[in-house]
RNA sequence: UGGGCCGUCGCCAAGCGGUAAGGCACCGGGUUUUGAUCCCGUCAUUCGUAGGUUCGAUCCCUACCGGCCCAGCCA
């Protein structure tokens, strides 16, 4: 509602272009993964556009897996592929769809083209293929085989398709242009043979269509008014349309480009991204620090964050690299709004409060959250021996350090106001424990003598709390752009990207039997429980992000 | 060096002949029991460069410069 003054991007205004001209009255579009790997952030923008397409313009959006390769892929892939799809927030139209599906058309039309003369049989091999084909700047030599009659052709094909022949011996392709400047229409491969079975027709084909003669078809049946693809497929729109009109099909979908999503620290092309994987860099594909769906998941990054993201970064035609803070605030501002609060100390320095009764305890009240309703109030027991973190006090400090310093006072959030008195420390000179006295009746309120603490920080229980392990995580790569140039990614990797604090300490009140459950814990950040390796008895809390921290950049200077 | 595409603030991105939206980041200030949030405010006399057309150009023309993609029986 808020949008009605957003501009619209270019596919937008082609689509309400289209609708006002009558040139097509439903919009169709498709999200078409093919099932050889996880899906990451990249994808998510694809998807965000083809869903959210469908969605605004009353039309519908296929899942489409284009499966026309089996020897890279995977049932395995295919099941995470719909698992992130529907995280995300999507739903597609009717059932799942495969490129397989409509192997026996595509067959059918191949043959088709052969009886109109328009395709042939080639039996160079792959290298003479090359050779044949010429190169950028040279035209490219008819195979000696393009001639062939149509009856030989025929004949041959369904030797290919009969498995008469072995993978590599020949290769069906289009009649078009060898000395055409785009190198996409020097007779393409139409149907190879892979004599591999299938993930989702058996051992139905031995011969397999190549992507640019299966993915026009599979629109036209599927009736796509608007195919959607990044700009590398952009020389293959002639070809995408020689087939459509070459061929009797049933509807005829024009294919658009748009630039694809890059993200500086991270590196999205699904082949390094499983290097990462393979050499151990980082835990599997789901790892927190990986720019996977499943990664973005299992860091606590949530299906609305991602979404804003992809809608920020905006649809044209231009290379760029989005600055990951940018998706660094679509999840703050989330997870602000929505994730209750709690207060976690994650390096515990014991706090004596010599004035408060040994044997007492008191039951403090905190909101669930700050600003919102709706969430449920904690309980916060309150005793003689709190926790705090060891950055929050210090000896002695200038007047910028807001927090606990030996003879000043600090307001203990949901509880007393606090000054220190002493530090105690060890035989190596450590401060192990420090001795304070509480203000009486700072509950709630300022103190009587109007003395007041400049600064708030966090607490728990000593004698009651959650022992608990949290992951830190840090950009991947220490470079902003890893691939740049050529460049070895993975000589950037940040030896810092995970860092693993043990014995960090969690009010009582929070919900540990959820998984996934979401926290802000207050001035520290957001997290999320584990979802592979947090247990009741072994909980684990993953960053998800830390909070804007202004303090950290006075600090430095 | 053949063909295609792209160049507006540090990063995204509107604008499409009438005199530079917005977001992120950054930097100031205010509120605050999260140094968070929130709220205000600053931030492109200039649109890759050079010419040209025009009363007027980021928008039209020309040339140049820079970047990306294509020579898989991958997608």
């Amino acid at each position: 509602m808020s949008e009605i003054n957003k501009p619209l991007n270019f596919i937008e205004k082609i689509i309400e272009e289209d609708l006002k001209t009558g040139k097509i009255t439903k919009i169709q579009t498709r999200f078409p993964p093919e099932p050889n790997g996880y899906l990451h952030i990249g994808h998510a923008k694809s998807i965000v556009l083809n869903f959210g397409l469908a969605q605004k313009y009353q039309g519908q959006c296929n899942l489409r897996f284009d499966d026309t390769n089996p020897v890279k892929e995977d049932i395995e892939f295919v099941e995470s592929i719909k698992k992130d799809v529907q995280w995300l927030g999507f739903e597609w139209q009717d059932e799942v769809k495969y490129t397989s599906d409509y192997f026996d058309q595509l067959h059918d039309w191949a043959v088709y083209l052969i009886e109109q003369g328009k395709a042939y049989v080639c039996d160079l091999n792959q290298d003479e293929t090359r050779k044949y084909r010429g190169t950028l700047t040279q035209a490219g030599q008819n195979s000696p085989y393009r001639s062939r009659s149509i009856e030989e052709n025929l004949n041959l094909f369904s030797q290919m398709r009969a498995g008469d022949f072995d993978e590599g011996h020949c290769a069906l392709r289009a009649i078009i242009d060898m000395s055409h400047p785009n190198m996409q229409m020097r007779d393409p491969i139409l149907y190879r043979i892979k004599k591999v079975s299938h993930h989702q027709t058996g051992d139905k084909w031995c011969i397999y269509p190549s992507y640019d003669y299966a993915h026009g078809q599979g629109d036209s049946i599927e009736r796509i008014s608007h195919s959607i693809c990044t700009l590398e497929f952009e020389e293959h729109r002639p070809l995408y349309d020689w087939f459509i009109e070459n061929l009797p099909v049933p509807s005829t979908p024009h294919q658009y480009e748009f630039s694809r999503l890059n993200v500086n620290y991270t590196i999205t092309s699904k082949r390094k991204l499983k290097q990462l994987v393979d050499e151990k860099v980082v835990d599997g594909w789901d790892d927190p620090r990986m720019p996977t769906i499943s990664g973005l998941r299992r860091r606590g990054f949530t299906p609305q964050s991602v979404r804003k993201f992809c809608e920020l970064a905006g649809v044209t035609r231009t290379d760029g690299v989005v600055d990951v803070a940018t998706l660094e605030f679509t999840v703050r501002e989330d997870l602000n709004e929505n994730v209750p609060r709690a207060m976690c100390v994650l390096n515990p320095l014991k706090v004596i409060l010599t004035n408060y009764p040994e044997d007492k305890v008191e039951i403090l009240h905190a909101p669930g959250h700050p600003f919102k309703d709706g969430f449920t109030p904690r309980v916060l027991p309150f005793g003689r021996e709190i926790l705090i973190d060891q950055a929050d006090f210090r000896e002695a400090a200038n007047k910028k350090y807001k927090r606990l310093v030996i003879g000043k006072r600090v307001r203990l959030r949901n509880a007393y106001i606090i000054e220190a008195d002493a530090a105690i420390k060890d035989a190596d000179g450590n401060i192990i424990e420090v001795h304070a006295r509480i203000i009486e009746d700072t509950v709630g309120k300022n103190p009587t003598d109007g003395i007041k603490a400049k600064g708030v920080i966090h607490w728990v229980s000593a004698a009651d709390n959650i022992d608990c392990e949290i992951r830190i995580y840090d950009r991947l790569f220490t470079q902003a752009e890893p691939e740049a140039g050529g460049a070895d990614f993975m000589q950037c990797i940040n030896p810092d990207s995970l860092k693993i604090i043990k014995g960090c300490k969690v009010e009582k009140a929070i919900a540990i039997d959820q998984r996934e459950v979401q926290y802000q814990f207050e001035r520290e950040g957001y997290f999320i429980q584990d979802s592979q390796d947090s247990h009741t008895d072994k909980l684990i809390f993953n960053q998800t992000i830390s909070l804007r921290d202004t303090w950290a950049k006075i600090n430095k200077s």
